[in-house]
RNA sequence: GUGGCCUUAGCUCAACCGGCAGAGCAGCGGACUGUGGAUCCGCAGGUUACGGGUUCGACCCCCGUAGGCCACCCCA
């Protein structure tokens, strides 16, 4: 057995495998550009307490899942790996005095994430996401932009039936009282809550609306509802974004139940799934307002909406409805060296087509012929290139390893012949 | 973080009640010394996850650890 494993929760993604993480990023930046979002990075750690102002001191992500990394010394900074992009990114608006860009601001970021969580099937401690930004737009237009270019993600990615499920969970006029309505109602129900609801009553009364206990589901039924409780502004905010997901042809379920924690969440609040997701429960993304986040890391108050879509997952799902996820690129030529100890010719004439931009593998390893051929046919390369005696009047023989013909080809032509072959095999 | 199930070759899995650790696939080589996905033959690959215990004897039973999976918590 081996004495060195990737880290718990961390997995090799191997080139097969990561093949399909590069498509999915393609897609993603495709939309990107297509939707007026700019692609940036940023660090992979920042200080603790960006997450911890930036996400909330009360959350899971911060109290039990952020990865931190131990300090080197007394006096040095606290520091910890990136849970999402959310918080950096509004971080680095700030740092960056981004309120003098045009507005919005419209921003994305692919990359791995770290949760140090216990690790399960499509929840890793290293995870990959496509995030997007909108920052400096109140109105409605921009949440419904936001959810149908995640909604296109999946389309494009060939994961079906995803769902938009949809809520509005008020602002700073009206969810307080929202939350004093609820406080009220579940405390006159005391008696009846499991411990961990009990606890939820104190620290973030919204959650319990989310329970899965079953003893909760009449309680949870009867419980008020956000939606009769919204604002005058809140409300004509929330009939706008489903007016506007009408007109693009989004369709979506509104989700009494869908919640966002914390007091600098807004209004919209979205998650995508998959319907029929038997035993997981896992969102393939979600997203919301976070009208607030600016101000509490520094800046001035600032409307924003984003998402978080998680790639493993996308992955998991493609995987278990047995779609196609991503395929390599073979190369386009092997070339191949009837003496098998003539490395040098075959090293020679793969440099001339390499400096033609073309993708090809020399075979370096001195086997016979038939091995050289036998692995080329392997991994599915279109043509081999096969080097012998010919090459003393300046030929090779060109095979085309699909259709079994082969033909005399002059060196000076080899390069020229390959396009032109390379472009009917991609369109034909 | 809580509870449950699991771990044998690179991969998928066998091995009777506790009695000599095996096969298929993949890899490498040969049959075939200038022509490939077929066939046949061979080679290599193991501290049975790791550590301890019980036993004449442990892949098998017991304890611990690590890792994976499932359900919670929660999210991507």
């Amino acid at each position: 057995m081996p004495s060195f494993r990737a880290p718990r929760g961390t997995r090799d993604l191997l080139p097969d495998v990561w093949a399909g993480f590069a498509r999915l990023e393609g897609i993603a930046r495709s939309l990107s550009v297509r939707y007026g979002y700019r692609e940036m990075e940023i660090p992979l750690f920042e200080q603790t307490s960006v997450f911890e102002r930036g996400i909330g001191e009360a959350t899971d992500v911060v109290e039990k899942e952020l990865f931190r990394i131990a300090p080197r010394t007394e006096e040095s900074e606290s520091w910890a790996l990136r849970p999402e992009a959310t918080a950096g990114v509004v971080r680095a608006y700030v740092q960056h005095g981004m309120q003098t860009w045009p507005q919005p601001v419209k921003l994305t970021v692919v990359g791995p994430m770290f949760r140090y969580d216990r690790p399960q099937a499509g929840r890793y401690r290293q995870f990959y996401q496509w995030s997007a930004e909108a920052i400096g737009d109140a109105g409605p237009a921009v949440d419904a932009e936001v959810i149908e270019m995640g909604r296109r993600f999946y389309v494009e990615a060939g994961v079906p039936d995803v769902q938009v499920l949809l809520n509005s969970i008020g602002d700073s006029a009206c969810r307080p009282a929202y939350l004093a309505t609820l406080k009220s109602y579940f405390g006159g129900h005391e008696a009846e809550l499991p411990e961990l609801e009990r606890r939820r009553l104190e620290l973030n009364p919204l959650r319990l609306l989310d329970s899965k206990d079953p003893a909760m589901k009449a309680l949870v039924a009867a419980a008020p509802k956000i939606s009769d409780c919204l604002c005058e502004a809140c409300q004509v905010h929330f009939a706008a974004v489903r007016a506007h997901l009408d007109a693009v042809g989004v369709e979506y379920r509104i989700e009494p139940t869908l919640v966002r924690g914390l007091d600098y969440y807004a209004r919209t609040a979205f998650e995508f799934y998959r319907r029929g997701a038997e035993g997981q429960q896992q969102a393939l993304g979600g997203g919301g307002r976070y009208d607030g986040l600016v101000e509490l890391l520094g800046g001035r108050p600032t409307p924003a909406i984003g998402f978080a879509l998680g790639l493993d997952r996308v992955l998991l799902t493609l995987e278990e409805v047995g779609a196609e996820t991503a395929h390599e690129t073979p190369p386009l030529a092997v070339v191949a060296g009837a003496d098998p100890a003539d490395t040098v010719s075959r090293l020679r004439v793969a440099s001339l087509l390499r400096a033609e931009g073309l993708s090809v593998r020399a075979e370096l390893a001195t086997r016979k012929l038939g091995r050289q051929l036998e692995t080329a046919s392997k991994e599915h390369a279109h043509f081999a290139v096969i080097i012998g005696d010919e090459l003393a009047e300046g030929n090779v023989q060109l095979k085309d390893l699909e259709a079994g013909t082969q033909r005399l080809v002059p060196l000076a032509d080899l390069a020229r012949e390959l396009a032109r072959a390379a472009k009917s095999h991609h369109h034909g």
